[in-house]
RNA sequence: GGAUGGAUUCCCGAGUGGCCAAAGGGGACAGACUGUAAAUCUGCUGCAAAUUGCUUCGGUGGUUCGAAUCCACCUCCAUCCA
């Protein structure tokens, strides 16, 4: 099967420019192609990890990915995909967030011996002089087309600055950089990439009079249309500091049953085929796909290690109760009274409720237990001694467990 | 720069002097049912030493016994005019 086919199969492919150029480009690995990551946080997540696996499978289909690092663009801020404009970061975050992303990076793309190549556009685009760009650049580009753009339609009823504005001509203009400094004859990015990743193949016929593709990853949406890798508490990161190997786990093992398949095929490197065997399960065999999913996925994020202390660890959590490898929190001397601590103050230490408020509800409405046993009286008191050794396993709701754990 | 409309809790959105921690909906959270799923039903959703107290309705100051609500100034947003 060629890596084309592969891709299409999983699902992982939106729009192309010209199928039948790209295909010919990516099977026979002559493709040097470029993914753009916008350094808006100091961690990537689930949504960046779909682009740094298609990197990796073209990389081992012997094409050439650079990853772009939005240092410059960043200063921008996309508007695609926003109904607000972004908070402005300041150059330092930025920077920062970019030292943050490359160190990821290497972890998922082989970069030795120019197998790939990182750059920053920061390097290109900050000592741009603007009455250059708006001759070299602007001159090609149609206001009213741009305007017709879907990303910059949905803004028009909001308002939309003029600084956002030209995220789509710096997009283009990198492309265009690109192509020249590194033969890059290629953009990959998320689907609502689409309009900015067109504005760069047009640069380039317009300048150079020469072809360049573009082609867009599927977004992953769930069965409900909402982007995936997002939680209340906000996305779900790579950098293990952010989102524990562990909740990181969860997240896959709690997708819903209509969501499952798409993510395995979408986000895993497991054969077709045996995907296409998991596909006829049904019902509460979907399970185990979820586990598998899960499994799979920390394992590539996290390493194999990881995955199996996640994995066990959520086993031993769901059917016993208790686990080895389960999320803890160390106690301090000052959490204790008289060597006692109420219930309420081992919810908001733990984490587990960010308010005593939040825990007192939690509490009378049956949501608590310690090690098993459900705790309803919000006064319940524990003394010391009881969380010396392997400590008091305390369960908020049916999945959020800490151990809480305290040595003198 | 001018005219008009607007800013309310996580989001949408009611409230135009006391009965307002603020209707309704969505979301989130918890419970029941399940398969760590979905759907459904129920509860709940500012903070706390909790039949009470404290802080909140863009900001600052004022009127009043009492302000989300009235007044002044400011900030931001939208629409039209330039």
């Amino acid at each position: 099967m060629t890596i084309f086919d592969e891709l299409k199969a999983r699902g992982l492919l939106a729009q192309l420019t010209d199928e039948e150029e790209i295909k010919e480009l990516i099977n026979n690995g002559k493709a040097t192609f470029y993914i753009g990551f916008d350094p808006t946080a100091d961690s990537l997540h689930v949504g960046h990890f779909m682009a740094l696996c298609l990197m990796k499978r073209l990389q081992m289909a012997g094409n050439r990915p650079i990853a772009l690092i939005g240092g410059g663009t960043g200063m921008i801020g996309d508007p695609s995909g926003r109904s607000d404009m972004r908070t402005m970061m300041t150059p330092e975050m930025i920077q920062h967030n970019c030292d943050c992303f490359k160190k990821q990076m290497s972890r998922f793309i082989d970069f030795s011996e120019g197998k790939a190549l990182m750059v920053n556009n920061a390097d290109w685009l900050m000592d741009l002089n603007y009455i250059e760009v708006l001759r070299e650049v602007g001159a090609h580009f149609s206001v009213n087309r741009m305007l017709a753009a879907e990303c910059y339609k949905q803004r028009m009823e909001k308002g939309l600055s003029f600084l956002e504005f030209n995220y789509m001509i710096m997009q283009s203009y990198d492309f265009y950089v690109l192509y020249q400094k590194y033969g890059c004859n290629m953009q990959f990015g998320g689907d609502d990439q689409w309009s900015n990743m067109l504005g760069g193949t047009e640069l380039i016929r317009r300048k150079l009079g020469k072809d360049a593709y573009a082609m867009t990853i599927t977004l992953l949406l769930n069965s409900e249309g909402k982007k995936m890798g997002k939680t209340q508490k906000g996305a779900v990161w790579l950098d293990p500091n952010k989102t524990s190997p562990f909740e990181f786990f969860q997240y896959w093992r709690n997708v819903a049953d209509a969501d499952v398949l798409k993510c395995i095929r979408m986000l895993t490197f497991l054969p077709l085929e045996q995907i296409d065997e998991m596909d006829r399960w049904e019902g509460s065999e979907l399970n185990k796909a979820k586990e598998i999913l899960a499994f799979e996925l920390t394992k590539l994020v996290h390493g194999e290690e990881e995955a199996q202390k996640a994995l066990e660890g959520a086993k031993a959590l769901f059917s016993s109760g208790n686990a080895e490898q389960m999320p803890s929190v160390s106690l301090e001397a000052g959490n204790f009274v008289e060597d006692k601590i109420d219930i309420l103050s081992m919810l908001t230490v733990s984490g587990l409720v960010t308010s005593r408020s939040e825990g007192r509800r939690a509490v009378e409405q049956g949501g608590v237990s310690v090690n098993g046993e459900k705790v309803d009286d919000i006064k319940a008191v524990f003394g010391k001694e009881q969380f010396s050794g392997d400590g008091l396993v305390l369960k908020r709701g049916k999945k959020n467990f800490k151990k809480l754990i305290y040595t003198e």
